[in-house]
DNA sequence: AAGGAAAGGATTGTTGAACGATTCCGCAAC
DNA sequence: GTTGCGGAATCGTTCAACAATCCTTTCCTT
């Protein structure tokens, strides 16, 4: 038996990632939350949820805690834990990171080809989504796609505050009515950055990248606004 | 009353900031390993640490996370916390990023004149540091210098990622000796780009900083990989 | 002597209960 | 209408206990 495979295996065990309860109660509401069903601002009761996860507070803060730190749970202290309700000002803030990050990751291509394999595959999801009006899953095929921009630049950790960043975001999606609105205009928009990249114009993707991020950001914050207020 | 008032009272609220036991503790732990008094690799028990401390395991454990969070601490499942060790890769991923936001931050800006004070401070305290030849501090200035350039471009989070990328890179500096050569070089460089700034040069500075921080890496990373191997 | 199974101790993971502290809500008094 | 005062509900924190897991040592087999 060679190095190797034991090498390979012990990748692998990372890969399995045992988990904690509280890591796995964490996925579980994340998930939640992603999808819509815990509405920004409805408050999350330790004892309630506790009872109906069949674990004990302690397990569940604990599990709070981690989402938390992913913005997407708000603690007040002595109130409780309830999933954030961002401002316009997070809004827009949320847009300054990606503007920063998307675009510095397209700056920073050296020479194509490039690997747009994330890219392409959220087009693809992206369109076969619109074709069969499945309107969320079109925004979550959107958010791949740009995911999948930050990818280029090769840094775990941009991958990571990318990943929240686009987790936050949905929290905003999730109280808008007409997801299609917010959708739909930019399939074909990513699907013009993906062909400059492919041409290997990165500059003229960034440009293209920027102004995509400009209007996204002025045609979701108006709405949230109107939404708000 | 006018709601001016209340406005500001609801904003000297947040600032009032009680803090829960945890993040205290979080708050003591995490200055012994940024001052080094914890060396990376450390194992943190509960049992010893939560006794020193006078706080139960539980809260023990949800300072942990806190600091999980901030790759302070790493956790292995059921083998307990330890003081996180940066491999070679980890250093390269940070000067990545670094790259990638700092300049980004530079890019963005419109015209001048810009809010300097922070880098402009950072300077100060950086020529006062090595005069005194308290080259931790001067190590110290220099990530203000650059925790300065972030917050140029006026994004909270991008401020609260940097100060996270920062607080690892400590983890980096507090194993190698010799920190002096590793800080003073950088010194007049950030005036450098201070100095561009001052003139509105903000593509000028960017190209410096793009220069500082390649080299930068490429000297820490040396030296980081011969003290590990 | 080398390798591997088994046992034991130590530490973490999780639970349940307890109690003080804080907030929320309704009601009475001014 | 506002202020003050309970009472209920919930959170913050601690403690004790047990199961699960890991680490080390021992012992057995070859």
């Amino acid at each position: 038996m060679t190095d190797n495979v034991l090498e390979e295996l012990s990748d692998d065990r990372r890969l399995l990632g045992r988990t904690s309860t509280a890591e796995r109660v964490a996925g579980i509401l994340r998930g939640r939350i992603i999808e819509g069903g815990f509405r920004p601002g409805m408050r999350l009761a330790e004892e309630e949820i506790g009872r109906a996860l069949g674990v004990s507070r302690n397990t569940l803060r604990e599990a709070f805690r981690l989402l938390t730190h992913e913005r997407l749970l708000a603690h007040e202290l002595n109130r409780g834990m309830f999933v954030r309700k961002l401002t316009v000002e997070d809004l827009e803030d949320l847009y300054r990171v990606r503007r920063l990050v998307e675009c510095a990751a397209l700056r920073q291509l050296a020479a194509p080809p490039y690997a747009l394999h994330t890219m392409d595959a959220a087009v693809t999801a992206g369109l076969s989504a619109r074709a069969e009006e499945r309107w969320r899953d079109l925004g979550t095929a959107n958010m791949h796609f740009h995911q999948g921009i930050v990818e280029l630049a090769g840094s775990p950790r941009a991958d990571d505050m990318m990943r929240g960043v686009l987790a936050e975001l949905r929290l905003v999606f999730h109280v808008m009515e007409n997801p299609r609105r917010f959708h739909e205009p930019y399939l074909p928009r990513n699907r013009e950055i993906l062909d400059a990249l492919r041409d290997g114009d990165a500059p003229g993707a960034e440009r293209l990248l920027a102004v995509y991020l400009d209007d996204s950001r002025r045609q979701l914050a108006d709405g949230y606004a109107r939404q708000l207020g």
